[in-house]
DNA sequence: ATAATAACTTAGATGAATCTAACAAATATA
DNA sequence: TATATTTGTTAGATTCATCTAAGTTATTAT
């Protein structure tokens, strides 16, 4: 088994390959608000345990190995959102920070007894995919609201970057997953946009925000 | 805050003395299965910080805010133990385990619901109280199973030193919590008992077993 | 193309929590 | 009471995760 800090640096390893493909020591270190030293001596600690690939002045990259003991505590993260939300009524602007605890216990049962009682759900609830037991993770294929053009319909389908502040933002907004919204302007000099949905007809949303919400075309 | 570790060694220092009264360095170290030497020097840290009264060669005792840090680090267990047997299905010999970890949780808005959800309880599902937000504690007044007499008639009301071994022998003999016994015989020599309780009309038990009983009398 | 800046690495220190070895005090035993 | 045993303490080493300072390599900008 790995230590509470080793699996930060594998779940974070592995969603910041998620977001930007490849991964720098000094990205790592921003993201963990770990000294870059640090970050450099577990790098190479990682590399022995052949955890991570690691190669002076290379970009990092988890082996397989890695990739699939991260996608466990990430499993773990998101079973426990999914938990807090469904089974225990928090809103899904406070389930992040319980999770990031709750993910490093050791207990299958624990975990499996919360999977069964949510129903095996493949998405938390931010609309981040649920990695399966295995480590098997689905690759996603939404897009950004803000790639999107006028005349489009889409339906809300996950939140990504999202902090309490933008999650308490959309909960004002009451744009929450599964809703259905049409864009009826597309602003060119600071690409914000107007929507329409639920009974809001015409509502303006900030790139900053349009580029965090990601939405399957219908 | 407290580190885990410290946390482990207020809650284990205030369990030692709610059992035996004084607590020695040796026991502690015992309990915790941490050598002396580190025992030791976490004692001199910890009086430091004004949670233990420490002096060479004297038993150990809590402070006031000791015992109080202990107890809050008590009920987030207890406070568990019976969210896992109520809202998810756990048996009361699986919950220790669990709760262990969950203990160290720094999420006052996740025990808060927690308590909400379960109602408040102020026993756990092994009949020990939960110390109040404020860390006190009711002191219980049970006696022990193996104290009382022939003809007596008692409610079944907690059990200590409770290990899964012994949770599960008394599931296999159906003793729950709330459960009517009628003591039929003690035998002198070994002090096990016969006893009758639901359609069981003439149950033994052994000393080890009816001393780790606690029984309100009827 | 060279200088300036940013990113990365190495070296060495620190604090927390643990250990072993050796010694000292208290307790039990002969 | 004297000795043996148990309990408690001190000293010093180890491992983990962190840091700062200083030097090296790569990238960016002039």
């Amino acid at each position: 088994m790995h230590s509470y800090t080793e699996e930060n640096y594998l779940k974070t390893l592995f969603n910041l390959a998620n977001e930007k493909g490849e991964v720098s020591p000094n990205e790592l270190s921003k993201r963990l608000a770990i000294k870059m030293p640090t970050v450099n001596s577990m790098m190479k600690k990682l590399a022995e345990k052949k955890l991570v690939h690691y190669e002076s002045y290379k970009p990092l990259r988890l082996t397989e190995k890695g990739k699939r003991e991260a996608a466990l505590v990430i499993r773990k993260h998101r079973l426990t959102e999914m938990f807090l939300v469904q089974k225990m009524g928090f809103g899904w602007e406070q389930v992040h920070e319980i999770a990031e605890q709750i993910e490093h216990l050791h207990s299958p049962y624990f975990f499996e007894k919360m999977d069964e009682m949510i129903g095996y759900p493949t998405i938390d609830p931010h609309g981040s995919p649920i990695p399966d037991k295995t480590g098997k993770i689905d690759g996603v294929h939404y897009e950004k609201l803000s790639d999107c053009k006028i005349g489009d319909t889409v339906k809300l389908a996950a939140v990504i970057h999202s902090t309490d502040e933008f999650l308490k933002f959309l909960n004002s907004r009451e744009l929450h997953l599964g809703l259905k919204i049409k864009i009826k302007v597309v602003e060119k000099f600071d690409g914000s946009m107007v929507v329409a949905y639920n009974k809001n007809n015409a509502e303006s949303l900030s790139h900053m925000v349009s580029e965090r919400l990601l939405v399957e075309k219908l």
